[in-house]
DNA sequence: TGGAGTGTAAGATCGGCATCGAACACTCGC
DNA sequence: GCGAGTGTTCGATGCCGATCTTACACTCCA
């Protein structure tokens, strides 16, 4: 199995091309899931961790958001040690839904 | 009052400049809305009447999902006798969410 | 090996939204 | 005026999703 850092079970991922577009506006319709998001797009990939990010509910729900973000393509997790690192899907997520992403992540609302 | 031809209140709009993208965003995330706001796109302006779409709900449903249309800024409404005719904002709302109109009326899922 | 840190899973609760049926308002043609 | 057609509003209902708490699994480090 190679060189993993972790053991547990990696999470399933789903690659853009499979989202429909009213998935991908649903996951990006939520509050909380915006704000990491954007927040996402701000750092580098593969640096903040799950609990990282200042969002008003507690780690079971931001869990579940990563979740529904895992699933809707826009983010890609990987195991390292005990932590979960995150990375916004830029390139995948822009190739199948052109401009969306920049849309989301402009300053206005 | 000049050359009215209905004397029904007129409906409440929103530009889609007052509108945020979290909103849009949720506005086009419903299967219902989706279909109208793509039916709507393949006709011309002032053509389709509210009740004129083939979708799977009343038409106490149908009057609810036009009003959220119409305050996300993706529909203008006007009053013709008993009708009540709809136009989509493509201009408008292209140019507060360029691409996004684009996204939803791709063939694709 | 034990504790701290991190994330997920399960179960329960709660609020919001989509929907419906019925009643109402308005317009048009007879 | 009356009936048909069209659309909105109201109240009630049902369901899905967001959230919490608790419990569990896993990793790292002392």
């Amino acid at each position: 199995m190679a060189a993993r850092t972790s053991h547990r079970s990696a999470p399933a991922h789903t690659h853009p091309d499979d989202v429909a577009v009213q998935a991908a506006l649903a996951a990006l319709a939520d509050p909380v899931r915006l704000q990491l998001v954007r927040e996402l797009a701000k750092t580098d990939d593969w640096t903040r961790t799950c609990g990282s990010f200042d969002v008003p509910v507690g780690k079971a729900a931001c869990s579940h958001h990563f979740a529904v973000l895992r699933a809707a393509g826009l983010v890609e997790q990987r195991d390292e040690g005990a932590r979960r690192l995150n990375r916004l899907r830029r390139a995948e997520f822009e190739a199948r839904f052109p401009g969306l992403l920049g849309l989301v992540l402009r300053e206005d609302g």
